[in-house]
DNA sequence: CTGAAAGCGCTTACAG
DNA sequence: CTGAAAGCGCTTACAG
């Protein structure tokens, strides 16, 4: 059905070899005979197969990708910077999610090591269940852990932020809305970003003459946002400030907040983490800090090459800074 | 480095065709050797390499599916569906975008084409402009068009809402509320989607007795939905309602309103359209139509396998109807 | 029931 | 500079 290689050449009237190379750029050939290769490729609309490529050389132009939720905000802009950053090396993506389920991410890590990728981005699903599966692709191919890590710190190279300079900002901003109280509305232990954020908050707080009242933990979600505004309600006094893990729980945090008829930055200020298209739809937007995305796009690719070319060092990571981004949801002094 | 199919038959003592037939349930095979030959397989961790199967049956198990931009949330929430879908037919998903550039579309549709997936699925970046390419692939393999389609009805199947349908559940819940005047905040004449929720809402509106008042028109985005409230509030008055074309333009409007100091639903009342995670997080929550995406998935996927099964017949359409999802943004009585 | 062989589309030593 | 040939991993008529 479709144009083949041998179709060309037949056509141009040189072996198939000659064809590919003149395709390819990759060896001299006369001028002459190049053009023609050429045009009759055209005009014959061949493109490459590129399975065929693939199974020669045993290694495509396809990079996976793989995010716990695709339709959390955060991994979707994630993604598409990674695309984006990697379609410049003339790659392809191959994108897919975990649902945060460790099964799931270990046959979609599978599966893409079957198809002979050239590398993969996991966000792992868990910082220490993942730690096996992690290892192991990356005994195969090229892999780089973003955002999250797994504990085994020789699994994979690692890129993301650098939470403990965003949990930094955060209070410094927090103490200059004169906040003297908090309350973490966080993230379990399940991921390394859960615990960077928590563990992070704990040792600065005091710093920043911040106290903080009893940790609210659960999983990076609307929901349970929504709901920790009753939970913290129940035990009587508000803090100055509720202290969101990431923008998903900050925004629940907003909506629970205005279903009890609480007023925000009035009544208590709100902190998110991320930046994504929530803290800037909500109303009011949420004071964050923003991740670099493109910058950390640009890093994992530039792991990810660097781990092509000389495999074998897992034990390195790349952290980049977030910047404060504010909104009208820590405006207290107004 | 990785074992293949020959390892497995040359250690369990069988032709490769015979390993092949066992690993496939192809054919009758002596149980015994079957087992043997299974048994060797697990043993070694052989796995499939797709791209061989790929190569010889010129058909893979892979299936594009190309958005305009993964970061909408009604997108990514649309290509998690789709990946379900998919996977529960044992496919699995290419996904890639489109940025809404004719370009890149076809670029995108050209690459998948060429992979030899299964088929594609499709959310044209134009209803004109991208009618060409969609009617191009078409030819070649299965392509089934989702949420949006292009002018040419023998383009390719068609799965989506039923956006009249929608618009007149919004119409009438609008009119419950005591909506007498509206002003539509909508997407343009570029997509489908944009025409048909225009011109339904046109049509609609008088038999609600609903005076629409001069459209504002752009694309589906939170920052035109921002920009547009200081549009409408130039020409004088402000309508009983805003109806925003997307739930993307509908919790922009609510950020512009807020900067405005005008309270929803107190000054005026605003609707959405798609029920994604936007309409969930603002504050109010968004009056809109939920978008039923299991539904049209599991819809867009048996198109796809009907479209394998007999090619050729393009010119038909599967739409859903959406259901109401009433938020505090119309709480208009109360 | 099983195997030897062809072939999917491509690239790349190896000769010339 | 160019071509014939091998081979990546797989499936499937074709014989037996």
């Amino acid at each position: 059905m479709s144009v083949s290689l041998k179709d060309v050449a037949d056509a141009a009237g040189v072996s198939i070899a000659t064809a590919s190379r003149v395709l390819n750029n990759s060896r001299k050939v006369t001028p002459d005979t190049a053009q023609r290769v050429r045009a009759v490729a055209k005009s014959l609309g061949y493109v490459l197969n590129p399975l065929g490529k693939a199974l020669r050389q045993g290694d495509s132009d396809v990079v996976g990708v793989i995010v716990p939720v695709i339709s959390n905000p955060f991994y979707s802009a994630l993604v598409q910077c990674l695309e984006l950053e990697v379609e410049k090396c003339g790659y392809k993506c191959l994108i897919a999610d975990s649902l945060g389920e460790l099964d799931i991410e270990e046959d979609r890590m599978r599966t893409l090591s079957s198809r002979r990728v050239r590398g993969i981005f996991v966000v792992p699903a868990y910082f220490d269940l993942s730690a096996n599966i992690v290892k192991e692709i990356s005994a195969q191919i090229p892999v780089i852990q973003v955002d999250r890590r797994v504990s085994d710190e020789y699994a994979a190279p690692f890129v993301g932020i650098d939470n403990e300079d965003g949990i930094a900002k955060l209070l410094a901003h927090l103490k200059g809305q004169g906040v003297k109280t908090a309350t973490y509305v966080g993230a379990d232990n399940r991921t390394s970003a859960g615990r960077e954020r928590r563990s992070a908050l704990e040792q600065l707080a005091p710093k920043y003459g911040i106290q903080l009242t009893a940790h609210v933990l659960n999983r990076f979600l609307f929901s349970f946002g929504f709901e920790a505004v009753s939970t913290i309600l129940s035990r009587g006094e508000l803090p100055d400030a509720l202290i969101g893990a990431d923008d998903l729980i900050a925004t629940g945090l907003l909506a629970g907040l205005a279903e009890h008829n609480l007023m925000v930055p009035r009544d208590v200020v709100v902190t998110g983490f991320d930046g994504t298209l929530l803290s800037e739809v909500s109303v009011p937007r949420l004071t964050c800090i923003k991740q670099p995305l493109e910058q950390i796009a640009e890093a994992a690719v530039a792991a990810l090459e660097s781990q092509r070319l000389r495999p074998g060092q897992h034990n390195w990571s790349t952290t980049v800074k977030g910047t404060l981004q504010i909104g009208g949801s820590t405006a207290r002094s107004s």
